[in-house]
RNA sequence: GCCCGGAUGGCGGAACUGGUAGACGCAAGGGACUUAAAAUCCCUCGGUUCUUGUAACUGUGCGAGUUCGAUUCUCGCUCCGGGCACCA
């Protein structure tokens, strides 16, 4: 088994290409990154992102797969039973914009994509499954996806509703929110209208109180992305109340987060949309300016969509109600700033203590009655509707609020909710900012949603037998209008229920559907049903999951919603599908985010010819922590390179210690690694096993408390270089094999999660045949890191005036002797009286005068 | 407007719990090797001053404060980035 010198492979240049190229055929053929459930060994379940196949990697994709190729590398060597999966987000609007562009059907389209980025991304050494690859475009896995879509029909989770949606005339679909530009079609530049249409939605309100909770549960979560989401779902705890119309039977039932300003109301604000609107004028003379006024304000407000707050306008509707507290006659309005979606869509106007009533109580003349006093406040400073130049929207002690008169902000609000209650005509209410998840979309490529409209049975779940629900058409869907409305054999079908003629649903489920879940499908990828119970159970939740701060809100909060789902349908029993989350910077050059408009775009595909994958991970990695944005420089790139080079030479240069070790090996019978005791060493070989064992130590704790891969490369650095050092010409003593094997050894083994195929070469290079993944992780000894001689730092007023090198363990009064008897600490306090004297063990000393 | 981040040499970035600011790399300058270049190796490298050294002063966006001592903690600003944006 042991090799002589003459088999020990001779080369002379860094020959990254073959090198690399050698490894990934041995990875793939081997399949050495091929895992399932082992109860034995401890599971970590690694992910990143998956990408959308837009046709080739950019330098986001390199530097978040990098970073996760980094851990689960790391974590196999650290003994973990490692997942580490990759797959495609594959549907979605570019694969069709491309196919009417270029008369390529979608689906070839998406595959040709794949199969090229596939290609890419073995070319960087990625340690994936891919046996566990999942397209999400594939009927294998969207099939599961409409078979819990139907599920969640049943339980009463998705529902159809009418809306007023974002409507493009001129590509006849619906928008989300995002692709609506100043009012604008991003694709077309259309003006975009308001239309009202049936769609799907999920019931997320439903779990808008889970996941808000669970919120607290993520401690390994950014505190950024949780505070995004925490705001997202908007909790508003408060008061819902009815006031009751003059005249009329109708009541108007308004929210509020500010019970306790209730005395204050001097008028009543609805928003246009308002169903009360049309029943209070029919008839009267306000009937045809407040219509006008609605109509003119649903026109502004689409075309305001994106833009800046538009002035408030309201009008009078002519029509009374009354505050229920204190029966007083209220003036109602109509006004453009109140939402119908959130709320009730009606509020209670206090301009005293809100800004935008404020501002419109002064437009309209309306009158400003404070009843919250400010706290601490003399009474010449106390609020009156005379000196108020703005709202006060604090809290404080109530006055003029009748019985609740002289209670603090807190208590008035318990108390007027009680009062609401007891009386009947108001009670607690909380209000979430987060509204149904819509997911219809008028579009091809995505997944079918799996029902049939009958004329006679109403909305009928395709049979569960009958899924999947195919995307039909081998041929491109010509125009983008509802492209499976022009499909006549996919929407003209016979109701499974009565057998009538019927029709498909046409709408496909909006993209995010698929990431919502994709995690868990990882975990049995070819299984007959959404999930395997057990393989869910031993793998998740995702240990580490890794990804652009760009998802933070919909993405992250949709998967969370989807554990909840999946678990209450009994798929799989995590509460939270992501313990840890770690959102990476951008890539940028010159300043600004890479992309096509300003020509700063570079391409790892020509990076790793040019330098190797190796090369490109080691730089994307040490340029900057993980967290932090990428400035990209091709000087530093070359400096990588030049790292790499220089350590391969290292390495050659040394091989020698190798050899000998195994003549010695071989000599006595196959000795394990020989130790030696410390006491021994030279003072040069004492030092270099020390910073071997520092490197150690430093690289792991990079990695283990916040994946800063940059200081952990780093450190390496200043081994190799102290390597380079005591084994150079100018070195005094010649270095022990043993010391310098063990030290050349560490280089390789810190480095192998980081560059993966130089790593494993040098392995076997200096003799080693077996896999570097499973090559137990380094540890350091206590004992070796130890220093022999501590600098101590000697400040005279915190200025460091000089250092000592002391022995480590030396007491601290001879450290403070020594110090004051430093000629160059003489100089600064001889002619001074030296008031008190700190010393910080193995620090430094400050002598205060 | 509100809520989060961030600001350190020419550049990317280090600095444990308040204790040597600038690790590591890039760029730059100088030198060695070479017929020459590339590659490689060595030296210098925050600023200012001088008496050129184990020198002094100054320096982590700005201004205060706490402390023997602050890049680090507190308060008040400025600028940059991100998120939300009439949420009652």
């Amino acid at each position: 088994m042991s090799k002589t010198a003459q088999e020990f492979p001779k080369y002379d240049v860094y020959d990254f290409k073959a090198i690399e190229a050698k490894w990934q055929q041995h990875w793939q053929k081997t399949k050495s990154y091929k895992v399932g459930e082992d109860a034995a060994q401890e599971k970590y379940y690694l992910l990143e992102m998956f990408p959308y196949p837009s046709g080739r990697i950019h330098m986001g994709h390199v530097r978040n797969y990098s970073i996760g190729d980094v851990i689960a590398r790391y974590k196999r060597m650290q003994g973990y039973n490692v997942l580490h999966p990759m797959g495609w987000d594959a549907f979605g609007l570019p694969a069709e914009n491309a196919a009417l562009k270029n008369g390529v059907h979608p689906a070839q389209w998406t595959y040709e994509n794949i199969n090229y980025m596939r290609k890419q991304l073995k070319a960087m050494g990625l340690s994936y499954d891919w046996d566990r690859e999942i397209a999400t475009c594939h009927p294998e896995y969207y099939r599961w996806e409409q078979l819990v879509f139907l599920q969640l029909l049943e339980k009463g989770l998705v529902y159809r509703k009418k809306t007023t949606v974002n409507w493009c005339e001129d590509c006849a679909t619906v928008l989300a929110r995002e692709q609506v530009i100043d009012g604008r079609c991003w694709r077309c530049d259309q003006q975009v209208i308001p239309k009202n249409m049936y769609g799907w939605f999920l019931k997320i309100t439903d779990y808008a109180d889970e996941l808000l909770e669970d919120l607290d549960q993520l401690s390994g979560w950014p505190e950024k992305v949780v505070t995004m989401q925490r705001n997202w779902i908007g909790k508003s705890q408060g008061l819902a109340c009815d006031f009751q119309v003059e005249d009329e039977e109708e009541k108007i039932t308004i929210f509020t987060t500010r019970p306790d300003t209730i005395y204050g109301v001097t008028f009543m604000s609805l928003a246009v949309e308002h169903p009360l609107v049309d029943k209070l004028i029919a008839g009267t003379e306000q009937e045809q300016p407040v219509r006008a006024f609605v109509e003119q304000t649903l026109v502004e407000k689409q075309r305001m969509a994106m833009d800046q707050e538009p002035e408030k306008h309201g009008i009078f509707t002519g029509k009374y109600c009354f505050n229920p507290f204190t029966n007083e006659r209220v003036p109602i309005y109509v006004a453009n700033f109140v939402l119908m979606e959130y709320g009730t869509g009606a509020v209670m106007a206090v301009p005293a203590h809100d800004q935008r009533d404020f501002e419109f109580a002064q437009k309209y003349g309306l009158p400003v009655r404070p009843v919250v006093q400010p706290e601490k406040k003399v009474d010449s400073e106390r609020l009156d509707s005379e000196n108020m130049e703005s709202a006060w929207e604090g809290d404080g002690i109530l006055a003029d609020s009748g019985p609740f008169n002289g209670l603090p902000s807190a208590e008035a609000k318990k108390a007027i909710i009680d009062h609401a209650k007891t009386q009947g005509f108001g009670q607690a209410h909380i209000t979430y900012r987060l509204r149904d998840w819509g997911i219809s979309r008028q579009r091809y490529w995505g997944t079918p949603i799996p029902v049939i409209h009958c004329d006679t049975c109403g909305v009928v779940p395709v049979p569960a037998e009958q899924l999947p629900v195919l995307l039909p058409g081998s041929q491109v869907p010509y125009g983008s209008h509802a492209p499976l409305h022009q499909q006549e054999d996919f929407y003209r079908i016979p109701c499974p229920k009565c057998g009538q003629p019927a029709q498909r649903e046409t709408d496909t489920m909006d993209t995010f559907m698929e990431s919502s879940w994709y995690f868990a499908r990882y975990t049995s990828p070819r299984t007959d049903a959404p999930l395997d119970k057990e393989a869910a159970q031993y793998w998740l939740a995702v240990d580490q999951y890794i990804g652009g701060v760009e998802h933070a809100i919909l993405h992250l909060l949709y998967a969370r919603f989807f554990t909840k789902l999946l678990r209450d349908l009994e798929y799989l029993s995590v509460d939270e599908p992501f313990n840890n989350l770690l959102t990476q910077g951008m890539v940028i050059k010159d300043g600004a985010k890479m992309s096509k408009s300003k020509g700063n775009v570079v391409d790892p595909h020509e990076l790793i010819s040019q330098y190797g994958a190796d090369t490109v991970r080691l730089f994307s990695l040490f340029a900057a922590p993980p967290e932090r944005d990428l400035e990209w420089n091709a000087q530093g790139v070359e400096g990588s390179f030049r790292f790499l080079n220089r350590v391969f030479r290292l390495m050659q240069a040394n091989k020698e210690c190798f050899i000998a070790y195994e003549r010695e090996r071989e000599r006595e019978g196959g000795a394990e690694e020989a130790s030696f005791s410390l006491a021994k060493l030279s003072p040069a070989d004492r030092q270099l096993h020390r910073k071997t064992h520092q490197t150690i130590q430093r690289v792991t704790e990079s990695i283990e408390t916040n994946f800063h891969f940059n200081t952990a490369i780093a450190g390496v650095m200043e081994l190799v270089n102290q390597i380079t050092v005591a084994t150079g010409d100018g070195a005094k003593q010649p270095v022990e094999d043993a010391v310098l094997r063990e030290a050349l050894q560490t280089v390789v083994m810190l480095l192998f999660p980081m560059v993966p195929h130089f790593c494993q070469e040098l392995w076997q290079f200096i003799g080693y045949n077996t896999p570097l993944d499973h090559q137990q992780w380094p540890t350091y000894s206590t004992e070796a890191i130890k220093e022999d001689e501590l600098t101590i730092v000697v400040q005279v007023n915190g200025k460091v005036r000089s250092r000592l090198q002391v022995a480590t363990g030396t007491d601290t009064e001879e450290i403070k002797q020594q110090a004051l008897d430093d000629e160059r600490i003489i100089k600064f306090i001889s002619d001074k009286t030296v008031k008190k004297i700190i010393v910080v063990k193995g620090k430094l000393v400050n002598i205060v005068v």
